[in-house]
DNA sequence: CTAAACTTTCAGAAATTACTGAAACTTTAG
DNA sequence: CTAAAGTTTCAGTAATTTCTGAAAGTTTAG
């Protein structure tokens, strides 16, 4: 299994960005190299192609099947295992995105809730609570929309995008037009 | 300067996500307590807070500077320079996505640019340039949008918030306010 | 049941990232 | 200009994260 140049270097920049997209470099370089090679790869592969140990190429298909991003596809006469993406480009983005969510937001509302509750202790607490309830309020909101897109699919959110600027419009518009509506 | 129980449980909390936000557990501390404390802060006193260096104190604070999350205050009769937050907690956190985006996206999208460029090298070169086409595709849209929220603001975000159906009834009403828009 | 084929675990080594504190630098009051 | 007040830099060290490879574990054909 050897990869091409072209595969080669969308594999290396994928490690590269790992880090920053919440895995490590590893686990990135197996990613992509799964999602750009479109027949099943087994672990021997994997680990021969990117070069690093059996071991590690253990921990990085476990941890790509924990973030959904991978999944095992049975070859009939086969004995060992071989990996395949969990679905399309689409799905992936949303898996990572969903799983940062987890890691990155919801730690946090989780505290600031807990935050908000307690009894204030003198004067400035009370003004602190104040912000930590407005950081609160605001990664809600962001929560909230994001699951929104989640849920739209790429064609609609095509559409959306052509509606561009567009969305501060019907907003205006619809204040005007429907103004009865509450909600 | 000593941090009341409830300001020390929120800037430790900041300091663990700071490396899932893209900034180390110090930098994070340094935020959190600028941005829950009212009054402006001098590089010492963020020290002596967090028991940290006055040589990394000086080394966060000037990534914060970077990331334009906080800004100098000079206070008259006063020699050293203080710190504050650089905005509202919306302006903050538009911020650290915007910053995010620079550093997790763009460069993606710049090398698959770049590899479709390249001549494909035999049949599976053309499938993986058209896989790389689609991650680009979506990479693009996501950003797009996330711009389009951030001039949105707060307010408006919430308005579409509360139109309850989420995104979905927002293309309902685009075709009803705006049917003769084609684009 | 046994052995072959394959996978996982994990202790220690390597690589990376963050932190300290002393020295160098900058600014301004006098 | 000088000294005091303050800030930044950076080499070395500490802490953390990642990787290897050998040993233990699992599965299945026969």
């Amino acid at each position: 299994m050897n990869m091409s140049p072209l595969v080669t270097s969308a594999v290396m920049h994928f490690g590269e960005m790992g880090n920053r997209w919440g895995f490590n470099r590893t686990v990135g370089q197996i990613l992509a190299l799964i999602v750009l090679h479109e027949e099943p790869l087994s672990a021997q592969e994997v680990a021969d192609a990117l070069s690093i140990s059996r071991g590690n190429t253990s921990m990085g298909l476990k941890e790509l099947q924990s973030w959904q991003l991978i999944k095992q596809h049975h070859v009939p006469g086969e004995r060992k295992e071989f990996f395949v993406p969990a679905g399309t480009i689409w799905v992936l983005a949303n898996r990572v995105f969903e799983e940062r969510r987890k890691r990155e937001i919801d730690p946090t509302m989780s505290l600031l809730r807990d935050l908000m509750m307690d009894t204030p202790n003198g004067e400035k607490d009370i003004a602190v609570q104040a912000r930590l309830n407005e950081i609160h309020d605001l990664l809600e909101s962001v929560t909230a929309w994001s699951q929104e897109l989640q849920n739209l699919g790429p064609e609609k959110l095509d559409t959306l995008m052509k509606l561009g600027a567009g969305v501060g419009r019907i907003l205006e518009l619809k204040d005007k037009l429907l103004p009865a509506k509450s909600n």
